[in-house]
DNA sequence: CCCGAGCTGTTTGTCATACAAATCGACTAT
DNA sequence: ATAGTCGATTTGTATGACAAACAGCTCGGG
């Protein structure tokens, strides 16, 4: 499946293309035809292709494309980290967490609050730059919670995209890592005081923060580039 | 598949369940065992159950659904169209179409534009229910198309759920279908004349509208269920 | 009495094969 | 020229068999 799905999302194969036939492809990847078809089938779902007996698999267009899901948004970053797809996903940031963190300050439970104060408590207490991760990634996870609408939540899988290539671009060292600590914390105590509109804005800056670093990172990786060219 | 997904959906398996094992479900369901793991491979894509050797296919909890999907939208409208739900919806429209409409405003081509423009004309000719209810799926498709941002696009089946929900439930005469059509032609203009803010301002007034008429259809319908008991 | 290692039964994961169903294209008869 | 039909191709489904992995139990040791 993650092969098939790559060669797609990847341009190896567009839209409108029509795969070989399963028994062929179930050759070439060395599987049988049963396990082809349920990846076929899986990536039928996801809305990558469609098939038709007769025809074949053909590819969708990019319209169909459930680009919401953790394994398209997955192979996507694997194949075309480029600058354009990542200012997609702070545009993302940009409209979810705001508004979801102005909802969360209005409804949060105590139990809410207490599930980003411990994901904040282990930002802070993190040595490593893979704890820190982890810890954020359930900051946000958290907030999303606190929403107490489950469909925000499924909106994780692109925060946790975007952070993820954040951090795989921005190679952070284990001396500054924690620099967004303070917008954390300004966030969390908006949301512990019920101040939506200071939580949204803490949240806008946060992310704005990180998108300016971001930049940065873009930056120094162009010069690097151009003094090795 | 539509099967047991509705079945984990609707609450008639919980979370922590696990199945029966496949040969016997394949049974009871009257399809061989190869038909039904096909079909449990897509909800296991889904993040509805997780199926372990050994052990068989656990439903997971609702923290890992990928409720955004259109299937698992649709099985949750299938089952229980309550208010709580729709609140969700409408939420999810609240937080999305402004700021995509604004987007949209400040980077609309002139192809985006005529895109829209034409679903609108459709609205306004539109002399049936269901041709109305089609070009205004067109219409706020069109809008996420016009941001650029194909992820914000494929927030379309959650607005697609929304309005297919809303038309079920406000049950519209041939009379009053088209009241909105002011609301859309506000934001239209305001595409045209990449005004984001009056945009987003137009596409609140109309998603307050819509949700307005909602809140009315539910007062009727508690009236006539009061009435009847 | 408690605990861990190994064994065994159960269930999913994969495979090979066969056939039914549906579609497309070419051919034929009107 | 056109409509209908036939056949080749490909997916959809079914069946039977075996490999792999895990849970719980049993048994031996401390």
């Amino acid at each position: 499946m993650h092969e098939i799905g790559q060669r797609i999302v990847s341009g190896k194969v567009k839209p409108g293309d029509v795969l070989p036939r399963e028994e062929t492809l179930a050759e070439s990847l060395q599987v049988s035809r049963t396990a082809l078809r349920e990846a076929l089938k899986v990536l039928s779902a996801k809305g990558l292709i469609e098939s038709r007996t007769g025809v074949g698999a053909r590819v969708l267009e990019k319209r169909h494309w459930n680009q919401l899901d953790a394994d398209v948004l997955a192979w996507r970053c694997a194949s075309m980290p480029t600058d354009d797809f990542v200012d997609k996903l702070v545009e993302m940031r940009e409209v979810i967490e705001p508004a979801a963190v102005a909802a969360a300050a209005r409804r949060r439970t105590a139990e809410h609050l207490a599930e980003i104060d411990s994901a904040y408590r282990a930002m802070d207490a993190a040595q490593t730059l893979d704890e820190w991760t982890a810890a954020d990634l359930q900051f946000h996870d958290a907030v999303l919670h606190a929403t107490g609408n489950e469909l925000l939540q499924s909106l994780f899988s692109v925060i946790e995209t975007a952070l993820g290539t954040f951090f795989a671009l921005s190679a952070r060292t284990a001396a500054n890592f924690k620099y967004s600590l303070p917008h954390h914390q300004k966030v969390l105590e908006a949301i512990r005081r019920r101040q939506p509109e200071v939580a949204r804005k803490a949240m806008q800056a946060l992310i704005a923060d990180s998108q300016a670093n971001l930049q940065q990172s873009r930056g120094r990786a162009r010069a690097r580039k151009k003094a090795g060219a």
